[in-house]
DNA sequence: GCGGATCAC
DNA sequence: TATGGTGATCCGC
């Protein structure tokens, strides 16, 4: 009962602040908008000098008017709506938790259910690890600094349309990653913008990842310019004891021998799961490190007092719905963890409740391509495009270097799905699970051609295909031929038994599909295109 | 299983 | 005038 009285309390005071919030409401109807306008990554390093309400206004102003805007202002309606929505329904759990004794009691349980749950978690925390995170600086921006001293003492960015990243410089003006060009000029009329150069990137993450390895041979790149490792295993290989002091001098040396081997400068975090050692790396950028506790006081004093937008995974979306409930910082989603169980879906708070006690992933591994759920590519084009024909020999060339990269990394797929965003902005996706395994540029874009041609009329500025249900073709006919009693296999399109040699195999199946393909392709033209189904689920734009 | 939405980089 | 590409996951239906 002692419980109950407290969370009720709890609850009383959530409740005054909700009023104070409901005044306050309308103090700039476009705020949110003018946030979600300025993009993903305000918060990212370089930003502490800039006047970020100065810079979101530029962009507002640059942006408003273009479809782009429409778009986001739509979007950005709906997600003020939904949390309305879920403000109207907190409320309403705090009126019954007032005068329903049965709702009460419910209350009280789930607070002790969630609460067991957190000493659970607690108890398996393992602080044995010491995992680190290593983030290069402006990565892109700092490689092209490499290849040309002068662009370093120039505000400069690297993309093609919208930026990838900026350097510091740039930084100072508001530019950042994800930014589209036209805007990032009229925040800095200098700025220099370099075009992509990816193989040059490549290159240079595998020479980072080379240095890395010295320290961690399991390192786990997370992405171009992002690893994980753990250095548990050269620690006590050099017997050196794991006080925060040894540790930040290995580090600091693994830092220095990337910048003298490579000319990139990177940071790092430190810490005992990759969660905090994110969360770490981000803390002193750039070109620092930064170490969390290994205790577990400690870490949750640490992240209590976070920003809930710093964890991995909570983004602009989830970040607002929970400033809509009077949600900063990640103390104040354990001080709400009840009410938090009814409003999100089970998986969701259970992962605000982790991450908000620190808790996270010690296994650093990398499973390469074997892990890969699904490959694609797609184009975005300078003016919409309505000509079917000229979509389809988009959908074409899209296939073909689709079909290429499968090639080379010897992959097979089960799955097909087309993307296509009109010219709203509006984002849809047509899948479609395949009888076969398919791979061959050919049989790509007939699959595809299918689902495209179902959603004419198009008016698109983006088309793309996207493959799931991967398998490597090797151990797809591999295990074909081990299950198969006679050392033959079934073709998959002919079905005649084929001799257990790879190569003929591949080549009979090649020429089946291929055959097979023709006539589809034919059968489609016969039937399809006269037909021409309509449909208008999606948004259709052939306004005369 | 499919499609939309969100997220990271 | 004008806002990217690739891949993953979760949720509702």
């Amino acid at each position: 009962m002692k419980q109950c009285e407290g969370h009720i309390d709890d609850a009383e005071k959530d409740k005054v602040i909700f009023d104070v919030l409901e005044e306050n409401q309308e103090v700039d109807d476009e705020a949110t908008l003018k946030r979600r306008l300025a993009g993903p990554s305000v918060l990212k390093s370089g930003q502490e000098s800039v006047n970020q309400e100065k810079i979101n206004e530029i962009i507002y102003a640059a942006s408003k008017g273009s479809k782009y805007f429409e778009a986001e202002q739509k979007r950005d309606l709906e997600l003020r709506n939904r949390i309305e929505r879920v403000q109207k329904e907190v409320k309403e759990y705090y009126r019954k938790l007032e005068c329903d004794k049965a709702f009460q009691r419910e209350w009280a349980e789930r607070t002790d259910e969630i609460d067991s749950y957190m000493e659970e978690l607690r108890s398996s925390r393992d602080l044995s690890q010491v995992i680190v995170h290593v983030d290069c600086d402006a990565f892109y921006a700092s490689i092209e600094e490499l290849r040309n001293e002068n662009l370093k003492n120039v505000p400069m960015a690297v993309g093609k349309g919208v930026l990838c990243t900026a350097n510091y410089m740039a930084r100072k003006f508001g530019v950042r990653s994800a930014m589209p060009e036209f805007i990032a000029r009229k925040l800095c009329p200098e700025l220099v913008v370099i075009p992509l150069n990816i193989p040059e990137y490549a290159k240079k993450s595998k020479e980072i990842q080379d240095v890395l390895a010295q320290y961690d041979p399991n390192l786990c790149p997370a992405s171009i310019d992002e690893v994980y490792m753990n250095l548990t295993p050269y620690m006590d290989r050099q017997e050196f004891t794991k006080d925060e002091d040894t540790m930040q001098k290995v580090v600091m040396e693994i830092r220095n021998n990337v910048l003298e081997a490579t000319g990139v400068s990177v940071s790092c975090g430190i810490a005992v799961n990759k969660l905090l050692a994110k969360i770490a790396s981000n803390m002193k950028k750039p070109n620092d490190q930064f170490i969390v506790s290994n205790e577990a006081e400690v870490i949750e004093k640490f992240v209590s007092e976070l920003p809930t937008r710093r964890i991995n995974g909570i983004g602009r979306v989830l970040e607002q719905e929970l400033l809509g409930l009077d949600i900063k910082t990640c103390g104040d989603i354990i001080h709400n963890r009840t009410i938090l169980s009814y409003i999100f879906k089970e998986k969701t708070s259970q992962n605000l409740i982790q991450c908000s006690l620190g808790i996270g992933s010690t296994i650093v591994e990398d499973f390469g391509d074997s892990n890969r759920k699904s490959i694609g590519c797609e184009i975005t084009f300078s003016n919409a495009i309505t000509s079917g024909g000229l979509l389809e020999s988009k959908l074409q060339s899209l296939c073909q270097s689709l079909a290429d990269d499968l090639l080379k990394r010897d992959l097979i797929a089960n799955s097909m799905s087309i993307k296509i965003k009109t010219d709203t902005f509006q984002v849809h996706t047509r899948q479609k699970n395949l009888r076969g395994y398919i791979y061959n540029d050919t049989d790509l874009f007939c699959e595809a051609l299918k689902l495209l041609r179902m959603e004419y009329p198009l008016r698109l500025r983006l088309l793309g295909v996207r493959l799931s249900k991967l398998t490597t073709k090797s151990s797809y006919f591999a295990s074909q031929i081990k299950f198969s009693k006679q050392n033959s296999v079934p073709c998959p399109v002919c079905h005649k038994n084929l001799e257990d040699d790879l190569a003929a195999v591949n080549q009979h199946i090649d020429l089946c599909l291929n055959t097979e393909t023709v006539k589809t392709v034919i059968n489609n033209e016969k039937k399809e295109l006269p037909l021409k189904r309509k449909r208008n689920t999606i948004d259709v734009f052939f306004r005369h």
